[in-house]
DNA sequence: ATTCTTACA
DNA sequence: TGTAAGAA
């Protein structure tokens, strides 16, 4: 199974991911409602989570942690799907340019250091 | 028992 | 954002 199928598949419930990122369930929605995330959803209508859907919770959890609100949090990722088109320099100051910039890399460090072993789900059952 | 949507002190 | 209400 490749490693992008293993983060976009859908598989956890709000519950775990509340728990996982210490969110409530009202900012979850509200964060999929800002197209933050997009998870999948059962035929009764219940959400179910990707790593992937986890990890951008977590960043975005990160940059509120820090002061900003939605609206840059909304373009630090329409930035980050579109790096070239729409950049108004002046959109994102110098140092919010950097402080993205250290997110990406705590970013790219979960991505490295957490790979989920064999196993390691079921404690979450 | 859990989660969903909608609405609002 | 929290929380209550009614439905699924």
């Amino acid at each position: 199974m490749s490693r992008e199928i293993r983060r976009t598949m859908p598989l956890l419930s709000m519950s775990i991911v509340m728990q996982l990122t210490e969110l409530s369930a009202r900012q979850i929605r509200y964060y999929e409602e800002h197209h933050l995330i997009e998870p999948h959803r059962t035929e009764g209508n219940r959400r179910m989570f990707s790593l992937n859907d986890v990890d951008t919770l977590l960043e975005v959890k990160d940059y509120l942690e820090q002061g900003m609100n939605m609206a840059k949090i909304k373009k630090i990722f329409a930035k980050k799907q579109n790096p070239v088109a729409t950049i108004d320099e002046q959109d994102l100051s110098d140092s919010e340019l950097r402080q993205i910039m250290r997110e990406e890399m705590r970013q790219a460090q979960r991505m490295q250091k957490s790979s989920i072993r064999r196993g390691d789900l079921s404690r979450f059952y």
